[in-house]
DNA sequence: AACGGCATGTATACAGTGTATACATGCCGT
DNA sequence: ACGGCATGTATACACTGTATACATGCCGTT
């Protein structure tokens, strides 16, 4: 199998497309334009339109658990939670497009909770699984529902950057990144007195 | 100003069209049929299509306000917080489409963190920052940002409830209430020993 | 070397979309 | 009675995804 076939070109105009100018400019024929072939074409290569994206998503995907898996995390329990979170914020601001089609579309094949993550079939959520574990093992983290603390941790995290993304946060991305971490240490601390 | 409007009319075909059939459905030319109607018409009353569906939005905000005012939480802090997010919770399950509408979609007119928030123009946002407040004042919470709780415990919640309502958890409404209501609370205490 | 099949790409066509433009209609104040 | 203005219509254009029918060129078998 060579390293970049059609299919492979095809998701990479995509790609360039939807980040240059957002998801709805993503139209076959345009893409097809840009590669030089006729927009049917594509379809020798993924089944619609839909599949398309579902493609372009899954390279996302593919590079952030790279990019996690690339990473050695050292330090408290808490700082090595933190700087994991902080390689999704990256992942995200360098890709905002990318990143909403990979968490904001309905995606077929999409990873379910909790079956999909207990099975350990989503490589981003097991790294936070792995840590979170430990620190229940050595008694920093108090027993709990790991899934669950593994799930709603992506949860916010999914969620302040999707509002910023969308635009209704007006922080600098230094400042959003600040706040970022500072609602994870909340989340582990707790707010109570 | 009669309490009917055409654009009235047409906004809820919209919202009709909508929870049956997902957005993407709602087209000019469909809404305009259900009311019996050109679809030229509805420019008379709306721009674009964008803002159509931008005041189907603005419907389910006024709804979701009305429904937080409408209800007198009692008892601790943390049980008037958690019931507070599960009327946001209902509002969600009650009308998926329109939620996903009200808070996926970039919104012109969309309140922006922080100034709009610290402004008290968000009246969702503000119901719970007077409780976040009083629980700070009365020593109950720590003392802290006021408005990046309220804003992160938002987050959270909507994080959890687009990962539910875009099928990325496999349970059912009354499981993931429970689960829910378990994320606030951990929010509340903290994942520490 | 000739052939057949198969993967790949093309051309055309259709139904659907948002919406610009030009025109009709009917109500309402002067 | 009339003129203007809000409202609705009819038509047309550019764009979309994609079904269908056809062309082309490579590749293994005989």
């Amino acid at each position: 199998m060579p390293l970049s076939t059609t299919a492979d070109k095809i998701a990479c105009a995509a790609r360039e497309l939807l980040e240059k100018e957002g998801a709805e400019a993503v139209s076959m024929r345009r893409v097809a334009g840009m590669i030089g072939m006729t927009p049917m074409a594509i379809y020798r290569h993924y089944p619609d339109r839909e599949a398309l994206l579902n493609a372009v998503a899954n390279t996302g995907f593919e590079e952030l658990t790279r990019s996690l898996k690339r990473r050695r995390f050292r330090g408290t329990l808490e700082t090595r939670l933190v700087h994991m979170a902080n390689v999704y914020l990256d992942h995200a601001l360098e890709n905002p497009r990318l990143f909403e089609l990979m968490f904001l579309r309905k995606r077929e094949g999409a990873r379910v909770y909790p079956q999909d993550f207990k099975s350990r079939l989503s490589p981003t959520a097991n790294q936070m699984a792995d840590l979170v574990e430990e620190g229940m093992a050595c008694g920093e983290l108090r027993q709990d529902d790991l899934w669950e603390i593994v799930f709603e941790m992506g949860a916010m995290s999914h969620g302040l950057i999707m509002l910023y993304l969308g635009g209704r946060v007006a922080l600098s991305p230094d400042q959003f990144r600040a706040f970022y971490q500072r609602s994870f240490r909340r989340y582990i601390h707790g707010i109570l007195a």
